[in-house]
Formats: C-alpha cells, sequence, structure tokens
DNA sequence: TTGCACCTCCCCTAAAATGGTGAGGGAGGT
DNA sequence: ACCTCCCTCACCATTTTAGGGGAGGTGCAA
C-alpha cells in the first residue's frame, strides 16, 4: 500500500537525519510509481549532500566522475529557479549525451522534472522526479502534479536546511550606519575617494569606517570585508 | 464573489504585464480576506519592482525612505528561503520599531508571512500576506494556507521574471573555472601575490583573470566583481 | 558622572592594485 | 580547417589602498 502524499510530508517533517529525506524519497517514489526520486543541494560551505533512489553505483560513479560539473540537468537548473523539464534543457555537447547515455545504463529513467531551491550564500538544492516513460505520459504526470512537487521541495529543502552541520551561529557583529553606508558603496564600486565625496565626508574618516567594518567582520581587507558583509546579508547590494 | 484560487492562477499564468500581477493580488487579498498581498523584487541588475494592495502612499513613502535597507522582513528573509512569520524576525532594534509603527499608521497589518524565493544572478523575490488579527488566528490562518501560499509565490515569481525586462543575456557571462578560483580566493581576503602562489601561477596571470573576470560581471573594480559574483551566486564564500 | 560607541578629521610611508596590450599553445565545437 | 574561448606569461607607469597612529566632538545609558 503506498503512503498518502499528507502522510508522507507529515512524516518529512519529524526527521531527524538524512535517513529521514531518504525514506521520503523511497516512500514518494512509490506513491507516485516513478523511476527515481532524488533530491540533493550544495551547502554554503560547498559540501555536497544527496539522497535518493538512484542506485548506490550511480551515486558513486557521479560523485567519482564529479558530475556535478557535467550533468546539464544542475547547469541547466542553476539558470534557473522554477522547475524544468529536462527535455527543455541542452543536451547538444558531446560530454552531455555521454553523460545521459552512461545515466540510462545505470538505470536512470530518459525522462525527469527538476526543481530548483537557492538558498543565501550559495546554497542550491535540486528536487528531482525521474521515470521511464513517454514524452506525452511525462507531460501529462507533471502537468498533474506540478504543484505537489513544488510542496515537496519546499519541505525537503527546509529539512535538509535544518540538518545541515554548523549552519552558522553567524554571531555578526553589527556595523554602524555609517559603516553600512560606506560598505554598501564601496561593494557597488566606488573608489574611496568617490565613496567620500558621495557621503560628504574626509576620506580620511571614511578610512576610519572601513577600518572599523572590517574589524567587526573579522575581514582581512576590504575586499574581504565585503564578500563578508554582503555573504552575511549586512549589506545589500 | 470571491474567485478561485485556481482561477486566480490561471489568470496570473496569462498575465502580459506588471498590471496581471497586480490585478492578482486584489484577488487573492480579496479570496484570503487578508488586508495586504504584495509581491516585490529585486532584478539582477538591483532594479526593485513591486505590485501589491499596500496603499500608495505606503510604497511613495517606502521607496523614498529607502526603507528596504531598514525592513526587517527584507533584512530577516534575505538570510532565509522558506517561508518565515513576522513574529520570528528582529524587531528589537529602535529603526525597526519607528518603521513597524510608521508601516501600520499607513494601514499595513500586524500580522505577516512572507516567503523568500531567490534566483539566479542576485534576483530576490518576496511574497508577503499581511493581515491584522490576533497571534492565534494569524497561526490557524498561515498553518492552513502554507502550502497554496509557496505555489502562489512561485507562479508570481515566474511570471515576473518572464516580464522582467533583458533577462537574459546572463547565460553567457559565466565564468571560466580559473577565474572562479581566483575570484574566490580574493574573496576570502587572499592578496594577489597569495592567490597567485595558491594557484601556482605568476601573478601576471592572475591578473588576467582578474581583469577578465570583472569585464564578464560589468563591475568597476576588483572588490565590485567580487561583490556581484558573490551577490549572483557565481562564487561561494 | 563616567563610561562607551559613534562621527569626524588629520598625519605618515610602503605596499598593493590598476589600467591596457601583445603573444603563444591548447581544447572544443561548426 | 577554422574559429573561439581558455590558460599562461610578460611589460609599462600611475593611482589607490594598506597598515598604524592620535584627537576632538556628540549622544546614550548604567
Amino acid at each position: 500500500m503506498t503512503p498518502s502524499l499528507d502522510g508522507i510530508l507529515q512524516q518529512l517533517e519529524c526527521a531527524e537525519a538524512l535517513e529521514g529525506l531518504q525514506t521520503a524519497s523511497v516512500a514518494l517514489r512509490d506513491h507516485y510509481n516513478v523511476a527515481h526520486i532524488v533530491y540533493h543541494w550544495v551547502s554554503s560551505s560547498g559540501q555536497q549532500y544527496g539522497c535518493g533512489t538512484y542506485s548506490p553505483e550511480w551515486v558513486a560513479r557521479y560523485v567519482e566522475q564529479a558530475y556535478l560539473r557535467v550533468d546539464p540537468v544542475v547547469a541547466g537548473c542553476y539558470q534557473k529557479f522554477h522547475p524544468v523539464d529536462w527535455k527543455r534543457l541542452d543536451w547538444s555537447s558531446k560530454a552531455s549525451r555521454a553523460f545521459q547515455k552512461e545515466a540510462i545504463e545505470y538505470g536512470v529513467g530518459n525522462q525527469g522534472f527538476s526543481i530548483p531551491i537557492r538558498g543565501p550564500n550559495g546554497q542550491f538544492a535540486l528536487f528531482t522526479v525521474n521515470n521511464d516513460c513517454s514524452d506525452e505520459d511525462w507531460a501529462n504526470f507533471t502537468e498533474t502534479h506540478r504543484q505537489h512537487l513544488i510542496i515537496l521541495s519546499h519541505a525537503f529543502n527546509q529539512k535538509a536546511l535544518e540538518l545541515e552541520p554548523g549552519r552558522t551561529p553567524l554571531a555578526a557583529q553589527a556595523l554602524s550606519p555609517r559603516e553600512i553606508d560606506a560598505m554598501t558603496l564601496i561593494a557597488v564600486g566606488y573608489s574611496r575617494a568617490q565613496v567620500a565625496v558621495t557621503l560628504s565626508i574626509s576620506e580620511n574618516t571614511l578610512r576610519v569606517y572601513i577600518e572599523s567594518a572590517r574589524h567587526k567582520l573579522g575581514a582581512l581587507n576590504t575586499t574581504h570585508a565585503v564578500a563578508k558583509a554582503i555573504a552575511r546579508g549586512v549589506i545589500v547590494v
């Protein structure tokens, strides 16, 4: 007996480890009667995680060959942020075709539908449903379940973020208003001279702000400080 | 008579301009019988757009005062990527409280629920539903409609992206692997000399990468390039 | 009152970054 | 085969930024 969607969502909400996502993937595969459900993401630290129903062999192969940099699904979805049917991706390059051929040999279906979700600090996740069927059947399937799949991708994503280790105590020291002004203008490409004129202060004063902000942010230099400020959302560009 | 949710979604799908989003916002407000529905986003170019049911006075005030940099909803959601209840944001600072007080004077409800969505190249959107009611009622509302609101945020977002002018030639601006290496190391505070050593190349070569990346990113200087690269998710720090 | 954090300004010198151009070899795609 | 993009290195002179110092004024809060 296949579990209900609500049941799976509820179960997902209670999950306390990666295994919970794994179990949910399997349950979803059975629920929808498709070939595969896969969820994988890249954390802010660049670490990759994944769960789903692909065969261990294919996963190992994928990781070993660093296919993340080849996979047109990843590359294509990275430029979008709404659901993407695999057919609409660019499979023209030689590497892509070889990759696809190999994937199918490892039991991956020919049809796919992936939902990218992007978080702050470069987090990027993909929720994928995969099957082996005709174009027409697949179009029907995605049309019918599109909304549920979006909800599911959110649920997976939320859970994944909760489980992510070291997801930032973030004890960020706040910058003063003037420091924020200064860093913001520096971040949009102004030179110190320009920023000083814009803020109607002397360049010497400006430097004090920049130095101060740099120390608060624990940065090694101005560029690093800007990078940290943006990554932490202290300033918005 | 209030339109059905499916009707609104369908109408949204057919929208051909910002007015379509505006109409949908109003329809949604009536459908859910809440105070406000607002959708606003920042494009990759930094341009702000918005639509919704806030009074024109409040919108004008918001823009004029550059409240985007004060609004705790924006600041809070910028660090997350799942729905956020306004109560869970940080309203402790004086500026935040003053902002909130003023917002309420302009007819904004005390309760809010915002769904952030982040696109490639630094696009960032917020779909907000706002109301004036008790904590309990609001908890019930958000609990009940959470999934639909997520779907709606996606629908708005997809439409907004379609409507965004000049929304294409970005994919061509991807950085080469070496450029990413260079920018990443610069972003974590290394000097050019250190980066050159780390990458085992001459500092001259390194500079070519930085310059190339700078041009691709349309940045005025290295710091600006790093800022853009991070904001767009081209590099992860 | 006495801190403390903020804003503002000034001095110094050495190190780093900036701007553009030329040029060779390699890999991939049409 | 040709073309384009990527990787690598080199040269030049100039501007900007880097790291510290010190010092006076405001306003808020314990």
